[in-house]
DNA sequence: GTCTATATAGGGATAGAC
DNA sequence: GTCTATCCCTATATAGAC
């Protein structure tokens, strides 16, 4: 197995448990992987894991979630993309965030930082997105974060009532209500 | 010490660490007592803890943010009144939310009942008041759906961020944008 | 790369003295 | 109610054989 597929096992288990939760069991049963093998690929142990979980997603992120915000589409075409993308990330709203499990306990003073960044890098996307369409400085700024608040709203909600509802409509919604008029 | 002082100082582990990261060190140190006092006023041990803990806060929850929109005041006083004591349930925005941290890995299966029922019931809260307000059925729920997403999400958003920023919007906006006109 | 074995620490939990 | 002592289990991590 390559570490990539490795990587991308993990990703699930640290999604669901955060960090404390995912232990070296479980990392292992997810993987097929031994302890032996884990360590061959992660030296440095379970924090190590975690941080090439973090790494690999926020690249995931990338490639899969922000770039539809950089094509030459028209803005609307793009926020569409974005959410289509948003949804088959997020298994259409039943797979927790690995940012807000993984931001809790240690893991929040471990892996801070890279949060942060793939939090705001997220929020300048779609504010660019929104400049593009014509929204005034300040209005592009606070529709991007919010639009981030929406989707991990939505997420919490959904795990709390076991129901897909929230983050279903959040996403069908959030194209129109990012770009509609100020008036 | 009282069992209701042990629970109060509980909760904070709980919320910052989540139901796996949540130690009987943790709550030891929190707590001030020893693994024998613990085990005396909750003798099932960490299981019985959170639950103790999270149904402290839904009563908290009850007698503090949904019992002001209950009153007789108009519909967008009582909003307010909500959001303020939201402000100070989650320190300004510095607390994570306890059904967030506890649905996480093994907590989810073990609370999930509870947590459902803390967030229906805010949500429905909020909707009969809209209702009051004159909103419309539908339109209502949605509001009162979008209100905690809202909430949930700048929390979240506000650890990543390390800044309190997006949950103080959220908060100050919240009232208004719930009762705004339709058209 | 994966296996077995092992080290050390901390986890949750219990018993009995006081 | 709290303390000390102790139980067993799991956690993370390492070493060396293959």
């Amino acid at each position: 197995m390559s570490k990539e597929k490795a990587i991308i096992n993990l990703i699930a288990v640290f999604r669901k448990y955060g960090y404390e939760g995912a232990t070296l069991s479980r990392l292992g049963e997810a993987t097929g992987l031994g302890r032996s093998s884990l360590y061959h690929y992660f030296p440095k142990g379970k924090e190590e894991m975690a941080g090439a979980v973090l790494e690999y997603v926020s690249h995931c992120f990338e490639t899969t979630i922000l770039a539809p915000l950089r094509t030459n589409e028209e803005p609307l075409q793009r926020l569409k993309e974005m959410c289509e993308k948003v949804n088959q990330f997020y298994g259409q709203g039943q797979e927790n965030c690995l940012l807000n499990a993984i931001s809790l306990g240690e893991g929040n003073a471990l892996f801070q930082p890279l949060i942060q960044q793939a939090f705001s890098m997220w929020i300048e996307e779609i504010r660019q997105v929104l400049l593009i369409a014509g929204i005034e400085e300040e209005e592009a700024y606070n529709r991007a974060v919010e639009a981030v608040i929406l989707i991990e709203g939505s997420l919490v909600l959904v795990r709390g009532l076991k129901n897909k509802e929230p983050f279903e409509k959040v996403i069908s919604n959030l194209p129109d209500k990012l770009l509609k008029s100020t008036f």
